[in-house]
DNA sequence: GTTAGCACTCTCATATATTGAGTGCTAAAG
DNA sequence: CTTTAGCACTCAATATATGAGAGTGCTAAC
């Protein structure tokens, strides 16, 4: 209604317009610099004047796809045409053979433990993309417990080791109230190994819970044991994921002013903070899982975008991968990397995981 | 002899010489901007006049303490002017009650586990200091190991759990060539334990490679299997340090200069660069352990100080904790909180080592 | 609907003057 | 011989003007 609001109601583009959009976006992406109509018509050969191609980036502007950053500058998309772009206009450039071979390549060596191969995704990712490369361990609901063992370490410390399905060790220490001897310990190991194996490690405790109500009396005191050991040990609360290439991203003309570095080396601190941007993007990006910074939602990340894609073990989603770079990334390529890699990854997983 | 060159000769200063010099250091440390004539006989009530200030500072430049960032801008330390202020200008300031309760108050709670403690050294450093917090784990030449335990992880892989000193889980997975069955599991794990426990991690396979030649024929298949285990796993090569409170330098004025900025940005992702000059800290600076970047030693480390301090387990050193910043530290105040920090990590970690 | 033309705007780079902090040097005072 | 006052000089930082270049918006003509 008012004067700068852009009018999204028709959402709807015509021929020239998406024309022109894609072409400003392509080139933005490329150069980093602001899109003039006569660079529009030159590099991507028009047969129409620069005058008209105004007049469309005009249109453009209004309904809120770009934006200038000075009166008589070049147009720059905003975060809305990014969005358009990449929902509408972007086609999903195929990986060249090359391309998969490489990343086929790398997965070959050692691959007997998860966190081997995720970090590797994660410098693969980087390398490939030239940004910085995520990878989340699978969620706790999708490992389960194979094993459990339990050693005394000192007089009152005992050490928890559970090995999941994936054969990775997980060991926790819980201090004790009292000693434990021998005997119960060994019954102990028994009674956790029979009930829970097979459980997942997020629902662990809960399990041991339930558990505990449904037992008989000669066993209720094991169970006690358990629940006092389980509630005293710190849930594996591990590295959640592996986080690489970094540096490439302060090359970036974007991240060249220091204050925008520095939120991003903020972001990157944060771990947390960059699954949640993962999941974001998975959830926003219908399918494609690319997330693009608006001001709206004020994550304190401005100015950023990021791909990722889930991974599957089992057919089931366990946890996600992706890359992060200035909002200005070659989506058209990023997306089918980052498939690519995850596609890769699942299948990985899954066979490690039996 | 020829222009340049700062006669170093007679390192003595005079009683006014070294008082500007420190005049000038503290200045600088505290505003970051090169100190001029004027400023010092204001700031610290000279009873002299600038134009003598002059003179002597003159001096000092000449004999290589005092540079000028150029012609006509007040003179800024050298790093030589800086060794010259850390080892014979700075009197140590004593932690205020304050301070040191605040440190011990930080080391109350869990202290079950040395990643734990590390963790949280590092942590509190930087939040003391407004610096960036270093805490290397200690030295695998002083964790001893405790206890092995054997595995089986699906059919061909073999999980090797060790426990140390500290009562830290080591766990690292084996691909094995052929499967091994229970009782000769059994057996090898009694091997381990009986032979090797005591020994430390560090040396731990040129234990075994030369135990192996001393046995008997008929323990010498366990032997060889050892071997061939510990020559497939992976030595525990985990985490070395702990990092934090890196973004907080980056709000210091001197890393405001992309280039400079990107440089540590670099050095802090790599590890072991950052023990190197934790070590070196220690080794320069003759129990002060302190060192001061300059420009001899290209380490790519421009600009940057480190304090840093051992901390001794069971009265021998073990490892490096400390800090990170711009050249330009408050050293005085630095050094008593590393040191005191590393006094409290040390009695701790060899409480826990029991 | 499209285009050519033109006035206008804004950035960027360059050149120029001004200010202020600080120096080096010299000559005089202690 | 040491210290100081005075003065000319240097240099960074700041503001100011200027022109070029890129790009726009608008209007009138095709």
């Amino acid at each position: 209604m008012s004067n700068g609001t852009p009018k999204q109601s028709v959402e709807a583009l015509n021929d020239r317009e998406r024309e022109i959009l894609n072409a400003v976006v392509n080139s933005y992406i490329m150069t980093a610099e602001p899109v003039g109509s006569r660079t529009v018509v030159k590099r991507f050969g028009f047969d129409l004047s620069a005058a008209t191609v105004r007049n469309v980036m005009a249109d453009l502007e209004e309904q809120g796809f770009l934006q200038q950053v000075h009166t008589s500058s070049g147009r720059v998309p905003t975060d809305l045409g990014y969005r358009y772009y990449v929902d509408h206009l972007m086609h999903v450039q195929r990986l060249s053979l090359q391309e998969r071979r490489r990343i086929e390549g790398e997965f070959q060596n050692r691959l007997d433990d998860v966190n081997a191969v995720l970090r590797h995704t994660s410098h693969l990712l980087a390398l490939v993309t030239h940004q910085a490369g995520i990878a989340e361990l699978p969620d706790s609901g999708q490992t389960r417990v194979q094993r459990f063992e339990l050693m005394p370490v000192g007089e009152n410390r005992l050490a928890v080791l559970m090995v999941d399905n994936f054969g990775t060790v997980h060991s926790m220490t819980a201090l004790l109230g009292t000693a434990i001897e021998a005997p119960r310990l060994e019954s102990l190991t028994n009674f956790l190994n029979h009930n829970f194996t097979g459980t997942s490690i997020g629902s662990l405790t809960e399990s041991v819970r339930l558990k505990v109500g449904e037992l008989l009396d000669e066993q209720r005191s094991l169970a006690q044991s358990t629940l006092e050991i389980l509630d005293i040990m710190p849930m594996p609360r591990e590295k959640r994921l592996f986080l690489e290439g970094t540096v490439q991203l302060f090359e970036q003309p974007e991240f060249q002013r220091l204050d925008q570095a520095k939120e991003v080396f903020g972001l990157l601190e944060e771990h947390d903070r960059l699954i949640d941007l993962l999941r974001k993007a998975v959830s926003d990006g219908e399918g494609k899982a690319i997330y693009i910074s608006n001001c709206d939602d004020n994550m304190g990340s401005e100015g950023i975008g990021v791909v990722a894609s889930s991974y599957h073990v089992e057919g089931k989603p366990a946890g996600l991968i992706g890359v992060l770079g200035p909002r200005r990334m070659p989506y058209s390529r990023l997306t089918s990397v980052v498939q690519y890699t995850a596609d890769m990854v699942g299948r990985l997983l899954t066979r490690l995981g039996k």
